[in-house]
DNA sequence: CAGTGGTCTAGACCACAAT
DNA sequence: TTGTGGTCTAGACCACTGC
């Protein structure tokens, strides 16, 4: 990686910094703290340096909890308290049946790019749908403003809408069991449709065509992203398969058009363990 | 909102349009539904309507576990696993001894704007840790490149490093309870540093004064930005004061120099309960 | 002090998966 | 059928909070 023959040079103030300090600071010996603790996260400290240490390989199947309550001579609850402290910090997933596994990190999560980007042979935007594919029909409904998203498209309570529900999984993928997966939904408000010719043909198109629709009536379009995670609907856990305890990574995104109007309104729901969001961004030339 | 004297004409296409499906297809009676969750389920959702509907306000106390048992009839390991999963689902908060109470979301999260921009006056590039300040003094100590921060940086496993790291709050803020706070850490390798004298002179400098540094040796920076989520660790948890069950939403930045250098990494952890993420992106001039 | 939630036990029945 | 995890009961003791 690096070029240099010579390790690399300390620079002088590297004498005033100090090493990483240790992870138990404030004069409390480990084993002091480990004393305190629960039982039952006691047993999930063990448990959880058993599977960091490699111990317990990714796909093993963790100690039943018949073994556990043997093991560690404790009762069921504790041995699944246990369980479940591990399960919540996403390291075992459970299946009804056929017991608790260390869960596969192997196959890190792939790559989401964010950007629009402008082609400049095809004079198109393009986004990330382009590369996925819809894995059922999309579900396509209207209905009205209310609450937030009235306040973020500007319209008044109670104007009607067209939504776009799509189940997404990246194109010429085998459709694998725990091939990743992406909600996106998008708005369009009837405003919209009617003032745009190329979306009032079609307003469930890919989310490129109708950016076209909106820059062929001469909106300079602008993006306004918003990111953030919750704890998941019973609903969204099991479409995007989600592991139970685990978060639900949210994007949401609305175009504006040349006067500041709100035009679109999308949101995309992922599972952050499958797919990561990313974006590249250039400063100024100085 | 709309400038329309007149509703909202609908699209031609309209008409093929379903309304909004409902919420329990297939045929089956959301009574049915019910009636096959687990006891402690059904509870938790009759809570949870009653949050929903506003019987009961943010703020206000859940019924105390020994009256959920009296009113529902059910021993407490049930009452307490259907509080569990209103807190797994981040409706409510627990405080030992005091009892649990519906969460506050009356103040929605705070944006934090992801962007790094230009400041024309003073010429210098500012982020978003402009408007924050330390809650605590900062972390700085020495440490070796490993695994995947050795990777995003191009570093030889061991290569040396100064890290930062700082818990920060939004500055002019009383310091409150539930005040929204940040875990930044920055990592600056040995050999960048040594590359660039503003950085040698003070490496732990906030991150605008770092980039003026890099652009003052002739840089052009770009950065390439991740965004996951993951449950929290029990330490992460705590530094942020996160509720139990809660997700963490975690921001990294890698800064590349004029060849695609990578130079400098960071990472950001905060609370999506609290905090959003957001940018604002301007497509092209057509 | 009384009331709250946190941990823990022993024992039971059920639902699901593999054999 | 066996073994797995999922739900549930009744009862106990402890730790924290606020009066």
């Amino acid at each position: 990686m690096s070029d240099r023959l010579t390790p690399t040079p300390a620079p002088a103030v590297a004498d005033q910094v100090p090493e990483r300090p240790g992870t138990t600071p404030g004069g409390v010996s480990a084993k002091t703290l480990l004393a305190r603790l629960p039982l039952y996260e006691q047993i999930a400290e063990d448990l959880r340096a058993q599977i960091e240490s490699g111990h317990l390989a990714p796909g093993a199947p963790l100690p039943s909890e018949t073994v556990l309550i043997e093991r560690y001579h404790v009762s069921r609850i504790t041995a699944r308290a246990a369980v479940r402290s591990l399960r919540a910090a996403g390291l075992v997933i459970t299946e009804h049946g056929r017991g608790t596994r260390v869960r596969d990190a192997s196959t890190g999560p792939i790559d989401l790019d964010t950007a629009v980007t402008h082609d400049p042979t095809s004079h198109r935007l393009t986004t990330w749908d382009d590369a996925w594919s819809p894995v059922e029909d999309a579900i396509r409904y209207r209905t009205t403003a209310t609450g937030p998203l009235a306040r973020t498209l500007a319209l008044d309570d109670g104007e009607p809408l067209f939504a776009h529900e799509r189940l997404l999984t990246p194109a010429n993928d085998a459709p694998a069991v725990g091939a990743p997966r992406i909600a996106h939904t998008v708005f369009v408000p009837f405003a919209v449709c009617v003032d745009t010719p190329g979306i009032e043909a079609d307003p469930f198109a890919p989310l490129p065509t109708l950016y076209a629709a909106l820059t062929a009536v001469g909106h300079t379009l602008t993006w306004h992203d918003t990111i953030t995670a919750r704890m998941p609907t019973p609903d969204e856990a099991a479409t995007l398969a989600l592991p139970e305890g685990a978060p639900l990574l949210l994007h949401t995104r609305t175009t504006h058009g040349t006067d500041h109007r709100p035009l679109l309104h999308e949101h995309t729901r992922l599972d952050p363990h499958r797919i990561t969001l990313t974006t590249t961004t250039t400063g100024p030339q100085l």
